[in-house]
DNA sequence: TCCATATTTCATGAAATATGGAATTGATTG
DNA sequence: CAATCAATTCCATATTTCATGAAATATGGA
């Protein structure tokens, strides 16, 4: 991953909006969710979400998908990975005790 | 954490010169870095950095500790558990398979 | 083809953010 | 206490970002 993409994603998360939409669609899964089905779960104003969406698409953290009319979004796991392998990129160092616990906790309590 | 925190985390990181400042601090660990030695680092002028510095601070990224005349940072690694917690925050639903490898990818090969 | 639904594109004004210069606070040394 | 080094704060300017409304594009059904 390249600096200028992980800024993009950095700041794609950083905003209302944007970041609502990502966690909805985390949570939605491999079944993702059409444009405006997100619009509606959040009240965001189609247009404004079609912008929020694209800058999330140019960010690689999510994907899309025509549906007939709708189309589906889905989060890029992919992408998230490798915004979190970049940012913690050589934290090693000689003390994998640092960051070893930052890894366990995320163990998503499935 | 608050959707706040994560707003404010992610934006901290949707910055050039935060960005680099943070994987500075990563790379140096537990050892950290005064900040002049990261202003020095990256070729930032010192009010920039330590505005910049502020808000990382205030994202809760990182740390820092007076030693003497210098002010010593170092990355939060707390922090940034907390912050992916966050965004993964009900991954699974049922599909553990999709969020493990974003996990699996981080196991940093120290 | 005509129409309704779903989404995207574009231009605009308002608000937020980054940067650099100058002044200021805090800590150490002589 | 004066001089100096390290870092921060204050302020003005330039830039970027954001939501909005209007218009355009794409798909599917009658």
């Amino acid at each position: 991953m390249e600096k200028t993409d992980a800024l993009n994603a950095f700041s794609a998360l950083g905003q209302d909006t944007r970041l609502e939409v990502f966690r909805l669609l985390v949570k939605a899964g491999a079944e993702g969710m059409a444009a405006g089905e997100i619009a509606g779960a959040l009240d965001v104003r189609q247009n404004t979400l079609s912008n929020n969406l694209s800058i999330l698409l140019a960010a690689g953290l999510v994907r899309n998908e025509r549906e007939g009319r709708s189309v589906r979004y889905f989060a890029d796991f992919d992408g998230v990975r490798g915004l979190l392998a970049f940012l913690m990129e050589d934290c090693c160092a000689g003390k994998p005790e640092l960051c070893q616990p930052v890894l366990d906790q995320i163990a998503c309590a499935c």
